[in-house]
DNA sequence: GATGAATGAGGTTTCATTCAT
DNA sequence: GATGAATGAAACCTCATTCAT
């Protein structure tokens, strides 16, 4: 039973992103086969050219939308704190619980990045940049503020965002952390590389309760992990 | 003319080494055909065979050597080092300046890792926990002297390698900054996420020297980039 | 048109089964690549895959089936007829016909039973001893019954089953015999080699007609001859 | 130290054709590679064509040699012995010896004949075919002095070729018979089905000690098995 | 006698995609 | 929505053979 007057059934294409964000963070874009895709929804794989016209148009699907969230929600964050050691804070929280939540669809963006051709790999470069720009800017204005004393604008915001998205490749619910510890520790590393002072345990915990509750928010409304109809 | 009483040329091995080191770098592994490679070496494809079992053995012996010779490198940074803070700028300046000087090997270990499979894929795991631990280790022996003040030694050490590993993908002889100031900002940055202090551009500058100068003296012997007989 | 309420229209897989089949025996199945079997189909050899998941096993199929359908047809010989002579006689006719009838297929499992592999070739092996001791069993019940007197019964059973293969292998339908001549031949030659009484040849064409029709009904169920249509 | 004033040092030409006979055996003339063959001399591949000029003349000289030998051989028997039963038994007994003492060369003729081309081919089917008419022959002469009473003089001497062939696959120095007692056998299966009377197993045991020592003698003056310099 | 290096030809198999049903 | 059947293109790799040394 679907849910009433909402996204018009489409149901399989957001469980064959699903499954497919999966796959591709497996093993990889090129090594995962249009065959893996289906039989993984038990379907035969040219129904998957129902849904999407192509293998390389389901894997932009995933980062563009997954890019499109993060950016959102660190827009969310910057535009709501405006005191610079919370923004950066929020900015880290925000990309840490997104690539904490939801690894196989963030990775993506990274690593398989170089699978898009023209103009898709151009609209997916055009929003790293402007994600890229978001970091500098924070970074930038908290040194104007005389709150950061950054080494090199540029690369600390390259260093901020490159320690963070790892963390998508190795968190694990039952590691040794929790997800809460874990965004307390990156947002002073942030900090630190920022120059700027650190930020409360409590400060930290508000912000990724923030985070949580924005990232479950947008997943509910088309997300591509079907948590929607949940 | 080849140097006497050196590796018995295996030339044609090694230049082919160079050759699938860019390929793979440029479009992954994946996306490589060995008939690119076999174009690149004005060869035809079959007789790649002859000097390699396999494309992904190529693939192994690039990413294996790369390691090895980054672990021998740091290695010595560490040892020489006794000072924590020379020492953790010292493994951050090899890094960097390895990953600069051959971005194509050395980016090959973090991203197309996931190619290898079996025994060698083990092999390759191995050697990258091994160089993990290495660093972990700097920060531990930094903290246990009272010099450094880590949140989180693990992820410190993450943080720092995640860093400076981007350098290979971005780095340019033409870009913003000289290769001697990128190793500065890193070392620095490095520095602050240990909570240490802050070294020198001089110190650096030294270490950066050193660091040219070993890698030069590797990759003459026997290392896959072909400088060997220059 | 096709059979109504039969198997669901394996068309396309028994017809290649049919083409390798002639292939294999003419030329023999390491010598037979998967393009000369598409273009004797005037399919691409690709679209062999759709139907069998590679080469060895499209060989396998022909083996097995062929094996288990000889077996069949001589145990219902071994279960009908109760005297030792008619029995014996009785396997080799059905032997015979068989090979007379489908010389490529039944060929194959004596000449390419080498070129499998692993599992299937251990299946295939257990099928032949199973057929080999179908025949030794009859040559002993024979001799207890004080009408054989073999020399050695496993020697003779091989033989039997040897002289009897060749015929596959030199049968044409226009040759200087009638299948029926030669069985009655095959049948006293067995009995000569089982030291049994001659048999007549009213007796033997009597089982040879039991033979033909025997195989005729059930190539017909699922044979891969393709006569299934007819 | 090779034997003086013989056939000048084709030492290692010989050595190949025992080894290459050996491979050929147990994977198939089709399956084994040159470099298989090479290694098992422990040389390189293409030191072969120093000696042959291509691997399907190293499976022409085995095969026309072996038959050349096989034939001599039973040509002798046949002009020592003037009894026709004593005559088909020599017969049987130098095939049979000639196939279990010489396994892998002897049954090649028969597996792997299909793999010759042109002239190569043609030539040994001329000596297969002589080989069978010396059998036929054999048996009319019996008929015509009224000791044999075959049902088919054709089908009956491939039946006796066919099964004193399979020897060769399955005979085992250390087996259930001894090579004495399945000549016994088999001369006796070839006179059952030939019609005659039996022979006794000390007029055997002569024939088989005059089949070694012909075979001893042949291989000595160049047999590629070797055994000539010994 | 032997081999390092290369190659032409071709092998089996994979894969994303298409399209009529 | 889905699929059975097919395919074009190309992938990696193998192999017998050559030839200069």
């Amino acid at each position: 039973m679907k849910a009433v007057g909402e996204a018009p059934e489409r149901e399989r294409a957001q469980e064959l992103l699903r499954v497919a964000a999966e796959l591709f963070f497996e093993k990889g874009y090129e090594s995962t086969t249009t065959r893996e895709i289906a039989e993984a929804l038990e379907i035969k794989s040219a129904s998957i050219y129902y849904h999407y016209e192509s293998k390389e148009q389901i894997l932009f699907e995933l980062i563009r939308s997954t890019m499109e969230q993060l950016t959102a929600a660190v827009r969310t964050a910057v535009d709501r704190e405006p005191d610079p050691e919370c923004r950066l804070a929020g900015v880290v929280v925000h990309h840490v619980v997104m690539h904490a939540l939801r690894p196989r669809e963030t990775t993506l963006g990274d690593t398989e990045l170089r699978s898009l051709t023209g103009e898709r790999r151009e609209q997916v470069l055009r929003l790293r940049d402007e994600y890229e720009s978001l970091v500098v800017k924070v970074l930038e204005d908290g040194a104007a503020a005389g709150l950061f004393h950054p080494l090199d604008v540029k690369l600390t915001a390259y260093a901020v965002i490159a320690q963070c998205t790892k963390v998508g490749i190795w968190f694990r619910d039952d590691g040794r952390l929790t997800l809460e510890e874990i965004a307390h520790v990156y947002a002073n590393l942030a900090l630190r590389l920022a120059g700027g002072n650190r930020i409360s345990r409590k400060v930290v915990a508000g912000l990724a309760e923030a985070a949580r509750a924005h990232h479950t928010e947008t997943a509910r409304n088309g997300g591509p992990d079907g948590t929607a109809n949940a």
